[in-house]
DNA sequence: GCAACTGTTTGATGCTCGTCAAACACTCGG
DNA sequence: CCGAGTGTTTGACGAGCATCAAACAGTTGC
């Protein structure tokens, strides 16, 4: 089910924390940290995110520095991408830092 | 020994997370983050924090967006400033989020 | 094939940020 | 008082970033 493509994305051992930190430090992609908790996968459509104040170009800009950032993994199937958190491996690297951030639910959107 | 004048800052209730995690996705507030880890208070001269290649104003500069991001308290005792990790208060907002930062010591400075 | 669909890329624009240098404010010691 | 010490503020500059709009690329369905 998800032996699709993928985009590139960093080795779970070069994931770096102060670039995840500096991805998240950012309200639109904290907020879509915080759709991604559900470790479900969620389309890339604005609409889908609550997001709908923002350009779709913008949303894929931000899920762009997410993914290089380690913090989320893009499954390509069809047309669509699915995007969801590589939790177990933020967990491998940082523990407890995930939860941390997700029980810490910052006031989400802006 | 610590009812000396304080700089500005943040309540304990406002802080945002976005916000300290913008503060800290920098990689010479990482390692001023790293230095202040002890729980000591640190004078604000950049040799004292292994950041002699930066000029004292920019460090001045990060050690202001520690301290209004709610990340450090700075104590003023005559001509010096001591500065130290909020680490109670950092706790108790956003619990395991410090220890969690702490033990993924990145790769200090840069 | 062609049109609709999903998402990315490119270019442009304005804002923020990191850095340095110089000037400033405040304090301590003689 | 005056000079040295500590740190901040201001101004300037270049780089990076968030955003939008338009063009583009790949895929599905008719």
């Amino acid at each position: 089910m998800s032996d699709d493509e993928r985009l590139p994305q960093p080795a779970t051992a070069d994931i770096d924390l102060v670039t995840v930190l500096h991805a998240l430090g950012d309200p639109v992609r904290m907020t879509l940290l915080l759709s991604y908790a559900d470790d479900a996968e969620h389309s890339c459509d604005p609409r889908d995110l609550g997001l709908d104040h923002l350009h779709k170009s913008t949303v894929s800009h931000h899920m762009r520095v997410l993914r290089e950032a380690g913090v989320t993994t893009t499954r390509v199937a069809g047309r669509n991408r699915f995007v969801s958190l590589r939790r177990a491996d933020l967990d491998a690297r940082f523990p407890g830092l995930l939860d941390a951030l997700l029980a810490g639910r910052a006031t989400p959107v802006r």
